[in-house]
DNA sequence: ATTGTTGCAAACGATTTGCAGGAGG
DNA sequence: CCTCCTGCAAATCGTTTGCAACAAT
């Protein structure tokens, strides 16, 4: 992989993020410092850095992709009105692989636990709504 | 809402399917009683069940909506190969949402956790790969 | 010079919506 | 006869890919 303008930029735009920016978030910070670079750039190398392992990529019920800096494994917490994504305090269940490839016949690979409610602001009726998203 | 043949149909489909029918599945198999049926009408009707909480509304991680028949609160398991998915047998813990708007600050609604792996028939190099789909 | 990278635009996959015509009550 | 429901088609939304021009080595 070479070195480019855009490769840097990503990187650093990523692992500037306090959060857990999804690609168009990504791609609305990297335009404001380089104006012209093109969405698929910016997913190309999201890929890329989430194959890596620099990123891991989280997909939760809104259906959007994620890209966590936080690489250990932990859980995430979705607020249902303005799409806010916080970890969850909770420690990882690591035991949960054994004890299901034993009762159910599949190769246990992974495993994804998402809490879904209504984040302080929110919850207090100050909804700001930066994108929705239910199921 | 009134009763029409449209709306029997789509019931009896989707209470007859023993697993977790996407929207395709539902749509594929209503046709074949009824093949001027619209997508759109098994949507919306499939909506309206999922409203008035006859079937559930389910979204994981290969973003497809299924509707599961099971009403009953309980996790899923999900092959990466051939996009099958089970019930898990493990118990719902129901505590987690105590635990968890105790730390933080968030009005807890509900949560999912999905299990990602091979099912037997992918395990064992039988794959038959309806549809893929991982994150 | 070679070859990986970029930006644009178009393809995709699945869901969701608009609307004129049709059927339920 | 009045509405709600249906089918069709088109819109949407976010992700992914094809490709010719471009830039890094």
């Amino acid at each position: 992989m070479r070195k480019t303008r855009q490769r840097d930029l990503i990187l650093r735009v990523v692992c500037t993020h306090p959060g857990h920016p999804s690609l168009q978030d990504v791609y609305q910070m990297a335009r404001q410092q380089m104006p012209r670079i093109g969405l698929a750039t910016v997913y190309r190398h999201l890929e890329q850095l989430a194959r890596a392992g620099v990123v891991r990529k989280v997909v939760l019920g809104d259906r959007v992709t994620r890209y966590d800096t936080n690489i250990g494994k932990h859980y995430h917490i979705r607020c249902v009105e303005c799409g806010r994504i916080d970890d969850l305090p909770l420690s990882f269940m690591d035991t949960i692989h054994e004890r299901i490839s034993q009762s159910v016949g599949y190769q246990v690979l992974e495993h994804f636990l998402e809490v879904v409610g209504r984040c302080p602001a929110c919850y207090h009726g100050v909804t700001v709504d930066n994108k929705a998203g239910r199921q």
